[in-house]
DNA sequence: GAGTGGTCTAGACCACTGC
DNA sequence: CAGTGGTCTAGACCACTCG
């Protein structure tokens, strides 16, 4: 492991290289989510660098929360079988009292081919396979969130409404270790719209009233998109939360 | 400067305590929004650390983007005159086409006394003197959000609407060379609402149209809340975007 | 060239976990 | 106790900015 010279026009500094040597690793599945992954020295003898390098590189991962440090125990692949990482990726809150899980409830998976967005949206072409979910999510057996989800097919071959209905943990962790798909970052994209008459029955408000729609692309290791979904929230009882800084 | 030692309960590092030396040197204005700070060496010096820990509690600070390092110059305090702040503050993008500038309009600009709401949300006791501000934020030349702002009375003692006619800068902007308030990060609770009339006209969209209802505390240093804001979104030509990760 | 932040190293020691 | 990540130091050198 040499540093590219100051003179190169693609300079990254040593550490940088590093990093994206574990993203390597961590893309091609050497180390699974909530696995543990070598000790920095170990990491340090591999790459041939210092630990102080090594552990820069896993720091910006670990800020990026695709790696998770534990003192004592070691340095882990980040999972979605964490709770903590249950509402990274959905940020709504109740409006008064304590956040209660969320209850998924499957409604419908179909495959079909890409239209021009859904080609867009995952990088996929005209008319290529990909699956369509819907489902409810329940917060304390009320319904609050409408998804429409597209998955590329190939990706996600084996999905059926029966496998979503037997799994008991997230959409998310289902992918993870069904599919070895581990979402990593995503994208959203938020307006306001008036329920539509089958989108009201299922939340149960009426036609016409306001929901927020939730656009989100989701993606894996080296921003390859994953996944594309709409979201209509019910606003009453809770809201999206954001933080920012 | 010495370590908190290990059996004590209040155990933090080093760099810890550096960076709340410099947080308490922030808040207390020894330096203001976009001057340079003296070098790590010399804070190396003047805490009697190595530069290696200093540099630790800069990392933090630059990381929650109180300071901002540019290599070669120095170390500034993070200022909202930088218009790459502008947007972390407004999430707001077009739906097509490129971003283009903000115009603020400001309405109205009164005296009134903390309501129960407003006196939690801003930490005041009930009937505190609080400033009431309402504008609206045009994108080429059609307005797209109309803010309700509630900003404690005797930190903005000086604000008149002919202040904010009169400013070129952004809100923020203004309270920063103003006033000496900095904010220094918010959370966002967001909702979807029906236009009511007067919004509805203000915003030149049909009453009952879904909009964004987004509700803003910003705080300052030592997340002291100094701003509570709801704002209606327009999410016709724009939405809110948002990463996760 | 002087001064700044940015990188890399090596070594010592601390804090936490689990055997 | 051994092994892990976490802190702290000191020193060398690189990259960038500006006069």
């Amino acid at each position: 492991m040499r540093r590219a010279s100051s003179d190169s026009p693609t300079f990254s500094p040593l550490y940088r290289q590093i990093k994206e040597l574990l993203l390597k690793a961590l893309d091609s599945g050497e180390w699974q989510p909530g696995q543990l992954i070598p000790s920095e020295a170990e990491l340090a003898q591999r790459f041939n660098v210092s630990q102080g390098t090594v552990r820069k590189a896993i720091d910006e991962l670990a800020a990026e929360n695709l790696l998770v440090r534990r003192q004592g125990k070691g340095t882990f692949v980040a999972s979605h079988k964490d709770p903590r990482a249950f509402f990274r990726f959905l940020r709504l809150v109740p409006l008064s009292g304590e956040i209660e899980p969320a209850r998924s409830v499957p409604l419908e998976c179909w495959r079909a081919k890409a239209g021009p967005e859904a080609a867009r949206m995952l990088e996929l072409s005209l008319g290529a396979p990909i699956i369509i979910v819907r489902r409810l999510l329940e917060f304390s057996a009320k319904p609050v969130v409408l998804d429409e989800i597209y998955l590329p097919g190939e990706v996600f071959a084996g999905l059926t409404l029966e496998l979503l209905k037997e799994s008991q943990e997230s959409l998310y962790s289902l992918f993870e270790s069904r599919f070895g798909v581990r979402m990593v970052r995503a994208e959203e994209r938020i307006r306001a719209v008036s329920a539509d008459r089958s989108s009201a029955e299922l939340l149960r408000v009426p036609e016409g009233s306001p929901l927020l729609s939730v656009e989100r692309v989701s993606f894996t290791y080296g921003n390859r998109p994953m996944e594309w979904r709409r979201g209509l929230y019910s606003t009453i009882d809770h809201c999206y939360f954001n933080e920012l800084s």
